[in-house]
DNA sequence: TAATTTATGTCAATAAGACTGACCCATTTC
DNA sequence: GAAATGGGTCAGTCTTATTGACATAAATTA
């Protein structure tokens, strides 16, 4: 023992690998409906922010991704063809193209997300409200600290987006 | 709202949101100095599991990867050529192929992790030890049930695989 | 021993998803 | 009117992954 560590590396590492794993299993579950769809993650990806984001620019969704416009385009093509989004002309600025999910881009965002869901809800209900409270401000926190208010903003859009609909 | 939903359904959104974003910015963190090697994700996440595994075989190797044979065998191609990753052959199979890591890769390797182990620790300590564990446990509960017990066993691994080093 | 299975390596073709760079058009802003 | 902004598109390239076919060496089994 030259190396004296301190304690608390192997949680690092056990965190590092639980990442890894989690997300692994997590980003697996659309994988399926996915390709019945001749879609791919990039898709989903898409969906799932014009979902929570209804109206959101191009531009904001690039930021949002973190792509290029040539990688959105393609995508966001084979989305539009298929009517799964909707581009509408921006009312105070007409060079806009704003996105929405059809009645389809719904259907098949629901259908999406229904085994994440599940997948949080078993956890829920294994570890109760309050540790997944809990959970949920740790993750807050693996964000860079720089990006974690936008991430709130998404956060409050998307769950405005979603209670908007049930109307 | 005529569809009255269940109130967690925005919390099961919200872990969504938040597996996206803080996967991102954790995996994010390796790019940089993987680029200037002109290595690839791919590369790192060998480094990673011959890291935790030392004298693991191609087999196991792509079971935990879940990629195809071809797909390992560009990357793992560039990294023993480079001298990362070290084959032996195996003592009592000797059709076994076992993969080390190189001090050359130990180097390389906890550089690349040593970003993602200050994000870590930066989150440790504004939760404290306590609501960490917490993290662990529930993270641990969103990996598939079936894949939990390998997940320890790889876990455990790798904590002795670092601890052994010490010496 | 011969036949089979296992572990690995490798060639070829293909695809998704990303990239850079260069343009273009329409619209808004200065 | 000129410049900046939002968006679209063409062309070429790259990485990472795929499927499929086949080869080789070593271990296992009949």
């Amino acid at each position: 023992m030259s190396k004296k560590k301190n304690p608390s590396t192997d949680d690092f590492n056990d965190a590092i690998e639980l990442m890894f794993f989690a997300y692994r299993d997590f980003i697996a579950d659309p994988d399926v409906i996915l390709a019945a769809h001749d879609f791919g993650r990039a898709h989903h990806r898409v969906l799932h922010f014009v979902a929570g984001n209804p109206g959101i620019s191009i531009a904001d969704l690039l930021d949002i991704l973190r792509v290029t416009k040539q990688s959105l385009a393609r995508v966001l093509r084979d989305l539009i063809d298929a009517n799964y989004i909707e581009q509408r002309i921006g009312a105070q600025d007409r060079r806009k193209r704003l996105l929405f999910l059809t009645a389809r881009g719904k259907t098949l965002h629901d259908r999406l997300i229904a085994p994440q869901e599940a997948r949080f809800d078993a956890v829920l209900q294994q570890i109760g409200p309050q540790a997944f409270e809990q959970w949920k401000k740790t993750m807050r926190l693996v964000i860079n600290e720089a990006d974690r208010d936008n991430v709130d903003r998404l956060i409050a859009r998307s769950r405005a987006a979603r209670n908007s609909e049930e109307a």
